[in-house]
DNA sequence: TCTGTCTAGTATGTATACATATGTTTTGTA
DNA sequence: TACAAAACATATGTATACATACTAGACAGA
């Protein structure tokens, strides 16, 4: 038996490559042009209008630098605009346009259609309990993490998220 | 609240940033150059010598073009070797080098570490329950995948791991 | 033998993901 | 006010990850 088969690293980069290809695989069925980490950093920028680059990358758990490569792709798509101030010429403030409002509100449905993609293979009562484990360990390990998520993108109560779709 | 919040695919991907971030923190405390997915390569390579790079790429999970390079950086630090076959020029089989083995034996304590960090959040329960739910949703999606792990590299009890075709 | 098909590996391009370094700007402090 | 420190974005380099396309080689059937 080799080693690997034992990580759990190991199915967790599965699982994770497994999820990113159900995604890709779905929203393309719907002629969006989307990856998953744009979508996370869409539907931050429509939550909070003229964040800044650094606020948005605590939120989808990027760092800054692969933060502004996914700001680069969605605003050459039109799906967001950089707003360049005065006061502060350090930020560039970040917000959604018509167009990554409509492309978002399409994408949503197929998020909870990959959900049951990646799942299928459990039981109900099972897919909860893998997502409370996983909301429970990213929040334990988070602060270890070298680009944490913010506390405001955490639930609040991570043990109540075990239900979706 | 968020939607990325109740997004499973979310938790997922962070906690592959997590064990990644894991895996190389506690690698580079022991000096030790090799990344997750070299690991994972140097094991099958130990398991298999002269494994081809497209069942190399099956057990590692990987297609062919990342495996490729997976084995190009494994090589130019030394820790495997490619033989050209003269009756069959198409193949490249894949040797563990003295060096490879080294670093490899040195690795695997570290992996169990890194396994510990990952889920240090969890109860003992329930770290075997993540570990047990990871592989089965793996196993149950690795069909749909387009770079899915051959049954070689999968656990031997269909039992307790719930099988795939 | 010839030819179409399949296979193995590679090349190219795109997208995360992050370390490190750089440059600019702002802020805090002496 | 001057200067150090912090903050913000970007540039560069490395490593997965995969689609697509391409080359070379093997192989089976006509």
């Amino acid at each position: 038996m080799n080693p690997i088969t034992r990580m759990v690293g190991h199915y967790i980069r599965r699982l994770h490559q497994i999820s990113v290809g159900a995604f890709m695989s779905r929203i393309s069925e719907q002629d969006i042009d989307l990856t998953q980490v744009q979508f996370a950093a869409l539907s931050v920028v429509k939550e909070f209008p003229e964040i800044d680059q650094t606020s948005l990358a605590q939120h989808i758990a990027c760092d800054r630098a692969t933060t502004g490569g996914v700001i680069d792709r969605l605003e050459k798509k039109g799906f967001v605009r950089r707003i360049y101030q005065k006061y502060d010429r350090r930020r560039n403030l970040i917000v959604i346009t018509d167009d990554g409002l409509k492309v978002y509100e399409n994408a949503i449905p197929v998020v909870w259609v990959v959900q049951d993609d990646i799942m299928r293979g459990l039981t109900e009562a099972e897919q909860e309990e893998l997502l409370r484990l996983l909301v429970k360990a990213t929040s334990a390990s988070n602060k270890f993490s070298r680009a944490p998520m913010s506390s405001a993108a955490l639930p609040a109560e991570p043990e109540s998220v075990g239900h979706m779709g």
